[in-house]
Formats: C-alpha cells, sequence, structure tokens
RNA sequence: GUGAGUGUAGCCCAGUGGUCUAAGGCGCCAGGUUGUGGCCCUGGAGAUCGAGGGUUCAAAUCCCUCCACUCACCCCA
C-alpha cells in the first residue's frame, strides 16, 4: 500500500477551514501593508541555495532535495524562501522599481529532515521580502506586520525575541572574542559544542543542554559588540518598536540558521510548550543580492510556517471560520422525480445556490439521513405527489418542518 | 544522522503462547411496513493482527531483521 513520503502530508477537508483562514488572513495583512505576491519556481538551481544560505549550513549540506535533470542541470527543490526572491529582483531589473520593494509568497518549502511535532520534510511558510532599503523603519514595520499578523489570527501570549547580528564590518571581531571566551571554558562544553566552535561558533550560543546553559548566558552577545553604524541603526530599531508599542526583549543568544542574515535578526513565539517553539523569523540580510550578482542592496524579510501557526491556533483553541455547507439537499424517489432532482439541482447551482444532488438509489430515509449527516438545512424532496403538483417539497432540518412550494419560489426560500 | 516509544478494521482500542474461525466502541451501509433525518433497537460489510524470517505440537501474543508512525536531539518554519 502507498503511504505518503515521510514527512510530507495530506491536508483533509476537515483541516481546509485552518488553511483558508490563515491564507487569508496572510493576504489580508500584506494588501494592508502594500506587499504583492510573488509566486517563483518549486525548484531552482542548486547553486542559488547554495551560494545565499551557506555552504556550511545543515540546510544545504544535508537537508536538500536536489536532483539533476534530463540535460545534467542541478536543480533543488526550494528549501526556503528568500533567495528565489532575490533572485526574482535581481532577474527581473526591480532595482529600478520605487525602492523598497515589497514582495510575499506563501508556498512549500522541501527539507529533508526527521519529522516530529511541527516540522515536516515538506512544508508550507508564508513570507514577505521589502528589499532596497536599510532604514531601520523598515525592520520596525517588518517586524510589526509579523506580529499584527499573528494577533489578527487569534494568537496569544506572543513574545518577539530581537537580536542584532552586526555586518560584515563587525561580525569578525566579535567572532573572535566569543570564540576566545569559549576558548577558555573548552572544558566545560558539551561534545557537540566543541565541535560547534570550530565549525559555527555562533551556535555555541543556543546549546539546550544544561551544562552548556551558564557558558552561553555569560557569553558576549552580539548586540554588546557592533561598530557605530550597526549600534546606531539597532537603537533606532528598539525606539520604533518602542513606538509602536511592540513588548521585544533582547536575547544576545538568538541566531539564525542562514548565514546571509547581517544586524537585525529577530523570532517570534507563541508560550504554548512543545519543541519547535518558533512559529516565524526574519531579519536582514543587507550583502545578500549582491552576493547573488546584484547591486548592493539591502533588504529585510520574515518568514513564518504555517503548520506551526496551526498546530498553535489548535493548542490555544482559538476559533475558526467553519467551511460552509450546501445549502441544499436534494432527494427524489423514482425515475421520474430522479430526472427533475439533477435539472433542479443544476438549476439551483446555475443561480449561485450550492446543492448536493443525493446519488445511488437510496431510500428517502437514506437520503435524509445523509444530509442531516452533513448538515444541510435545508432539504427538498421530489416524489410523485409533488411531480403531479408541480411543485416541490422543502424541510427545514433544523426545525423540521415543511411545506410544498412551487419550483420558482425555491430560490428566495433557500437564500431566506 | 542519533535516541526513546509505538505498530490489531476508516478512527479509538481489548487481547501477553492454545477457548482468536480476533472482542468492544465510533464511523459506514441497511432494516424497524406503504415517501421523511437526528434518539433507540436489530442486522451487515470491513482485519493477510506493519512486513519477512525464526522458536514451538501451537504465535496477535516469544526471538531476530526490516519498514512505518510518534516524540526528542542535531537543526529549523
Amino acid at each position: 500500500m502507498y503511504q505518503a513520503p515521510r514527512g510530507a502530508v495530506d491536508i483533509l477537508p476537515g483541516e481546509q477551514p485552518y488553511w483558508r483562514y490563515v491564507e487569508q488572513q496572510a493576504v489580508d495583512i500584506c494588501q494592508l501593508y502594500g506587499y504583492g505576491r510573488i509566486d517563483t519556481p518549486v525548484f531552482e538551481s542548486t547553486g542559488l541555495f547554495a551560494r545565499s544560505i551557506g555552504e556550511e549550513t545543515d540546510i544545504v549540506s544535508k537537508e536538500m532535495y536536489s536532483f539533476e535533470d534530463k540535460s545534467g542541470n542541478r536543480l533543488t527543490l526550494r528549501p526556503e524562501g528568500t533567495a528565489p526572491v532575490c533572485r526574482a529582483y535581481i532577474e527581473h531589473g526591480m532595482h529600478n522599481q520605487a525602492q523598497p520593494v515589497k514582495l510575499y509568497y506563501l508556498t512549500p518549502i522541501f527539507r529533508y529532515e526527521r519529522p516530529q511535532a511541527g516540522r515536516y520534510r515538506q512544508h508550507y511558510q508564508f513570507g514577505y521580502e521589502a528589499i532596497g532599503d536599510n532604514d531601520p523603519v523598515l525592520d520596525a514595520e517588518v517586524i510589526e506586520m509579523a506580529w499584527r499578523f499573528y494577533e489578527k489570527l487569534g494568537l496569544k501570549n506572543l513574545k518577539l525575541l530581537l537580536n542584532s547580528t552586526g555586518c560584515k564590518k563587525c561580525r569578525p571581531g566579535y567572532l573572535k572574542s566569543l570564540k576566545n571566551y569559549y576558548k577558555e571554558h573548552a572544558d566545560d562544553l558539551c561534545k557537540d559544542c566543541r565541535v560547534r566552535l570550530e565549525k559555527n561558533p555562533l551556535r555555541l550560543l543556543d546549546c539546550k543542554r544544561t551544562q552548556c546553559q551558564p557558558l552561553a548566558a555569560a557569553a558576549p552577545g552580539s548586540a554588546n559588540n557592533l561598530c557605530p553604524d550597526c549600534e546606531e541603526h539597532f537603537k533606532s530599531l528598539k525606539s520604533y518598536l518602542d513606538l509602536l508599542g511592540l513588548p521585544f526583549s533582547v536575547e544576545h543568544r538568538l541566531v539564525r540558521g542562514l548565514d546571509y542574515y547581517t544586524r537585525t535578526v529577530f523570532e517570534i513565539q507563541p508560550q504554548t510548550g512543545g519543541a519547535q517553539s518558533t512559529i516565524g523569523g526574519g531579519g536582514r540580510y543587507d550583502d545578500l543580492i549582491e552576493e547573488l550578482g546584484g547591486k548592493p542592496t539591502p533588504a529585510i524579510g520574515f518568514a513564518t510556517g504555517i503548520e506551526r501557526i496551526i498546530l498553535s491556533l489548535q493548542k490555544q483553541k482559538v476559533a475558526i471560520p467553519p467551511t460552509p455547507m450546501p445549502q441544499a439537499y436534494i432527494a427524489s424517489l423514482g425515475e421520474k422525480a430522479g430526472d427533475k432532482a439533477v435539472r433542479l439541482a443544476s438549476k439551483l447551482r446555475q443561480d449561485g445556490i450550492s446543492a448536493l444532488l443525493a446519488s445511488g438509489a437510496r431510500s428517502l430515509k437514506a437520503q435524509l439521513r445523509q444530509a442531516d449527516k452533513l448538515g444541510i438545512r435545508y432539504a427538498v424532496i421530489i416524489g410523485d405527489e409533488e411531480l403531479a403538483q408541480g411543485k416541490v417539497m422543502l424541510r427545514d432540518m433544523t426545525t423540521a418542518k415543511q411545506e410544498t412550494v412551487a419550483e420558482a419560489e425555491l430560490p428566495a426560500k433557500l437564500l431566506y
């Protein structure tokens, strides 16, 4: 028997209301903040991701779905959303548009990982990017937009974590002091952290092992080792966040897994427990466009996992708008009535009234039982008597009252 | 890639070597008189007990291998 591939799931009709709800709120907030939708291909040249995300990152080194097509091109299923948008920005000469260019996407993401709660091999991300401006007011706006989005969805107990990782001028110095600090305490580190010390010192900061906690807590923070420009940018951002009334906490241990981030990084977490505490995050990537072959162009973006949002909505028992059911169930008895039912269902639908036509030649009892189970309010019943009168029976399933009405009256009755 | 837990009908699950030709609940289908739902009653369909191998006179139950799912780690949305 075939099963969905590991880490990939079917989104069944019963779960669709959550998806449609989240997607609608995403589209709405983007409209509100002036972002235009962009859809990029699900696969791109492997090099695009390797160059942007960083060869040494876990995503590139072990999580990409890469393949070669029949002409030998190395392609990869999109493992994140920002690089393709930057590629499109460059490819279509968007630097000629009014800056910053604001784009959003809602798309599947692929990463070869072991699935667990809130983590899938194919998952969906909603993300947006503001490209072409380094004003910290834009950082604040991007963060605010994410915050309002979650608020609007109905999520409670949100936490905003903020940090600044500096730029290519100040980061090398910071990394050096971080390494020096850790080298002095190398004996107290867990074995994973000893590897990190060499490979990816920033990751030392968010080790989850208890033995490394005190060290990480007392480690030098990037936000305290910024160059004057970055310092000023960060300070300004914080004042804008205050201005907007967004409660943030500066986390000097906040680091993100992609290499392209500069200056501002942030994450938002609903305090709902579980291992996947972060539902969305983002930051600045002022060097990425240039890195990918464009002109030097500052930018900032954000992305959030739809599955994690839905998990949080469910944990917090947020009420979701239900999917509307058909208004009418068309039941019939006998062949002639059946023909009339077919025509009537078609007519109602053409009039914009959703209708479900009974199928399978079942008893009236069975037909009504189905209407009831599906939660359809009105049953239209057609039998020999109705046929003889040239009318139909309209039954309100919620009150169990029914009346004989002319077919022409039906639309008005069904629309209340 | 690592660790732990779990795998019995669509779903929840009973069953720890013979009485299992596998129980129950939900759901599904049908009936409870002639054209009427929701409650109740009755009946029915639906399971190679995750797969393969082994031990045994006998295995859903014990052993091995594999697979899948779940949770956690690494890492990330």
